[in-house]
DNA sequence: CTGAAAAATATTGCCAACGACCATGCCAGT
DNA sequence: ACTGGCATGGTCGTTGGCAATATTTTTCAG
C-alpha cells in the first residue's frame, strides 16, 4: 500500500470509492452527506467534495437539492461506454505493448495470480480489486497522462455495475474473463502493438455482447424492472 | 441564453469557465479562493467547488496546499491530447452525421458565420467562443453522452490554450482553421459517416502538425522558457 | 557579506453551526 | 379521489474560526 493520503478530501474519496467499487455501497442507493461524515468522523463539507471527486470519475450522480447516488447503468449506458472504450483501450494497450516495463509485466501477472485465487475462492471483492488494478497498470504503462484520464473516468462506473451482474452468475464467465486476462498478457509480451489493439478490441466486442445478453436475460427475469432507490447495504 | 443556472456553484464554475477561455485568466495563473470569492461575491466554499469542477473538466489543476492554477499546456501535452482527440472526435462525428437534426446544421452555419465575423474584427474571444460552440454542438449531436464528456474533457484544455498563441499570430491561421471548418458543414450535410470521419481526422491530424511547428519556432524565439506564475490580466 | 536557520505571512484545508431553499410525504379540506 | 397547505429531511450556501502547510522575510552565525 504505497497509497499516500495527500488530504483528507481524498482520503475520503478513496474510501467511498474502494466501497462502491467492491458492492459495499449498491448502484442506485443514496449517500447522504451527513450519515457519511458523522459515520467516518469527518465534517460535511469534506464529503460533499469527496462526493465531487467520485462525480468526476464518474461513479456518483449529483442531483441538485436532491441528493448524491451511486452510478446505476442502464443497458443504454453499456453500449455507450463500450463505444468509447473500444476505441480508447486498444489505442492504450498498443501504446503500453512497446513502452510496458518488464516489472509492470510481472505486476501484471501478480494480479492475474489474484484474480485466478479470487475466483477460487469465491471473493467477488477481491477478484474485482485484482482485474481493476490490472486494467489500472496498462493504462498507467503507456504515458499519455490523458489517455490513462479518459480510460479511468470511463471504464470506473463498468467496475462498479460488473460486481452485482455477476454475484448471481455461474463461474464460467470468471473463468472465460480469466482465459481473456491471460490473452493479453501474452500479447503484451510479444510487444507487437497491432497484434495487441486486436486482442483487446476483440475482446471488448466479446464482453459488450456478454453483457448485452445478460441485461436482455436479466429483463426477461422480473419484467417491470424496479432497480430503483436500492438501499445499501453496509 | 438558454442556460439554467442550477445551483450557484455552477454560475461560478461557467463564469470561470469563459474567463479561463477567454483569456482573462492566463494559462499559468494562480487563482486564490478568497481573492475570487470577494470579488465574486460569494463564499470561499462556493468557488473551491466551483474549481473542483473546473479541474474535472481539465481547465484547471489543483496543488494541495499550494494553490489551483490555470491549465498551462506543454508541447508534449498537445501531442498526448491529439492523440485521444484523434480517435474520439471522428467517431463523433461520424455518428453526429447520422443523428444530426437539420436545426443543428443550420446552427453550425451560425456559429461559423460567427467566426467569420470575429476574425473579420479580430475579435479573438469571439471567435474562441463560437470554435467551441460550433464543437460543443456537434459532440452534443450525437447522442453518446459518455463520447460527449470525454471530448469535452479532452479539448477543452486546447481551447484554453490555442487563444494566447493566435494572439501573436498572422490571421492566415484563422482563413485555414475557417476553411476546415467549413469543411466539416459540408461533410456532415452529406450524412455519410465515413467521409465526415475522414475529414475530421485530416483536419486534426494537421492541425497537430501545425501547433508543433508553432511551439518548435516559439521554443526558439525565447530560449529558455519563462512561462511560470504568469500573471491573469483582469 | 553570505548562507542557513527561524520567524512571519499567506493560503489552503478542515471544521462547526446556522439559515435558506428544495423536494418529498402526510394530511386535512373540498 | 384529488388538491392545496404543512411539516420534515436533506442539501446548498454562508459565516467564522482554527490547523496545516508553503512561501517569503528576517535574523543570526560564520
Amino acid at each position: 500500500m504505497k497509497e499516500k493520503s495527500k488530504t483528507k478530501r481524498h482520503e475520503v474519496a478513496r474510501l467511498l470509492e474502494t466501497r462502491i467499487l467492491t458492492g459495499q455501497f449498491a448502484p442506485g442507493s443514496k449517500l447522504p452527506e451527513m450519515k457519511l461524515a458523522s459515520a467516518l468522523g469527518v465534517s460535511q463539507a469534506c464529503v460533499r467534495e469527496a462526493l465531487q471527486e467520485l462525480e468526476g470519475l464518474g461513479l456518483v450522480v449529483k442531483q441538485p437539492n436532491r441528493g448524491t447516488f451511486v452510478i446505476n447503468l442502464k443497458g443504454e449506458d453499456l453500449v455507450y461506454i463500450y463505444q468509447v472504450r473500444r476505441e480508447l483501450e486498444p489505442l492504450a494497450c498498443a501504446m503500453a505493448a512497446t513502452q510496458m516495463r518488464p516489472q509492470r509485466l510481472d505486476e501484471l501477472c501478480t494480479c492475474l495470480e489474484d484474480m485466478r485465487a479470487a475466483v477460487a475462492s469465491s471473493d467477488y471483492e477481491r477478484y474485482v480489486n485484482a482485474d481493476y488494478r490490472f486494467h489500472s497498470l496498462i493504462w498507467k504503462s503507456q504515458r499519455n497522462p490523458y489517455l490513462e484520464r479518459m480510460l479511468k473516468e470511463v471504464c470506473l462506473p463498468l467496475f462498479a455495475h460488473e460486481l452485482l451482474r455477476r454475484y448471481s452468475r455461474a463461474s464460467t464467465s470468471f473463468d472465460l474473463a480469466l482465459k481473456q486476462h491471460e490473452r493479453i498478457i501474452r500479447a503484451l509480451q510479444t510487444r507487437n502493438p497491432e497484434l495487441v489493439s486486436k486482442v483487446i478490441r476483440r475482446m471488448i466486442d466479446r464482453f459488450l455482447r456478454q453483457d448485452q445478453a445478460e441485461l436482455i436475460s436479466a429483463a426477461m427475469g422480473k419484467e417491470t424492472a424496479p432497480t430503483e432507490s436500492v438501499e445499501s447495504r453496509s
